[in-house]
DNA sequence: CGAGGTCTTCACGACTTCTCCACAATCTCC
DNA sequence: GGAGATTGTGGAGAAGTCGTGAAGACCTCG
């Protein structure tokens, strides 16, 4: 999976940019000034950046000359309408494309997939994940267990999607709050533990005994691999 | 493939172009002046045309008005800085996007490619659309529910043609904000809602139990699918 | 420039979901 | 088997979400 990181001041705007790359199927990394972004860019290398122009401190000219310094990770740039000027260095830097806000999300997703596509040709999501006796449609939201429909709320839904994209990889709670509320918040990790047990209520035969969501002492959970 | 006819005198921007529209996956065809532009127009049937305003002879203008007579090819327009009358008549004329020099090859990609996708997607839609109880006419722009003529407003028409085109699929209301306005912050999200409100109340028989329009809580709208 | 229709925004109540807690059950390791 | 840490679970209150009527902003056309 195709790993994307945005970075822009905005919360509105990150949070938005990153519900609609994750529907389409992209691992979302967000960073909210310079400093983080090029350090998440380093420790994370990520596929591809989508870069507000405007940010405050090291401004994203700064960090396209800063990662252009070391690395060829694509950039696609964010402009407000003004800064014309800016846009066209930003191009000279080697940023991949642009986009002038106000911007229309889907709009973007297509940029980043054209970008991505420019570089390595296997890049489309998977509309429909299965894993054993699970299938997800992720368009309709639907959930199957077994051919029967699971009625899940919003965060049982992205809990168990997110765990049933990676069978058997285990997820710290730490890590499964963090894909449920993109960052990683000051909040009670063993709220995890209670939309766990609610999901396994909904799609385990027999709860206590697991078969899909499994608990990794110790660590946190994973979804069954074989 | 597609395939983009680019006219510009100058032979410099004509080759660097075509290099940049070659390497991104495009075919290209070159002409130097209005008249062979036109004939190449008209021999070739291109997907696009990227056109130089300042040609010698039969100009840009004239070309944009002699293509325009007999075909409705995309055009994006090059023009120098200063001619922006020009380029308000060209946009007039019936351009789909323009460029000032000097402009970025990457831009210019990119550009083009918004433009192809602009209409492809619009060539794709089926004028008439059947889900469940519901018949749209997206021609005449009419709806009958249960064979029951409906009146809509436009918004309330896009947004129920929207759903109604991918039943079961979720929509969230940014994206149906986007659908409806192709930008979705800078606005409120929930003033879908009100729409929605209102699309029940003419189509639904108890728009407090809808058959048709149906809520996905947490998450956003969809079309019945079954 | 005014009238009619349309769209956006707001505020409130009804409802659903999430978070958090306390305690019980379970696991690990010695 | 026992001690300490970790996880399971029911339930209550907090937080979030949706439906709705109403008010005003915003067209658009005569």
């Amino acid at each position: 999976m195709k790993t994307v990181l945005v970075v822009d001041d905005e919360l509105k705007i990150t949070r938005l940019v990153r519900d609609y790359l994750h529907q389409a199927g992209f691992s979302v990394l967000t960073a909210a000034d310079g400093q983080s972004a090029l350090a998440v860019a380093r420790s994370e290398k990520p596929d591809m950046i989508v870069l507000d122009l405007g940010l405050p401190g090291l401004d994203g000219l700064d960090v396209t000359r800063a990662l252009r310094a070391t690395s060829d990770v694509p950039i696609i740039m964010l402009t407000a309408r003004t800064e014309e000027s800016d846009r066209i260095v930003g191009l000279e830097l080697g940023a991949d494309d642009y986009l002038t806000k106000p911007f229309s999300p889907k709009e973007l997703v297509a940029r980043v997939r054209a970008v991505l596509r420019r570089v390595d040709a296997s890049v489309e999501a998977p509309s429909i994940i299965r894993a054993l006796g699970l299938t997800i449609d992720s368009e309709k939201r639907l959930v199957m267990v077994d051919d029967r429909l699971v009625d899940l709320t919003p965060t049982e839904y992205d809990l168990l999607t997110h765990l049933a994209r990676s069978p058997g990889r285990v997820f710290t709670r730490a890590q499964l709050l963090d894909a449920l509320h993109g960052v990683t918040f000051e909040s009670y990790e063993r709220a995890i533990d209670a939309h766990i047990k609610n999901v396994r209520r909904k799609i385990e035969s027999d709860p206590a005994n697991p078969k899909y969501v499994l608990t990794v002492y110790g660590v946190g959970y994973k979804y069954a691999d074989a």
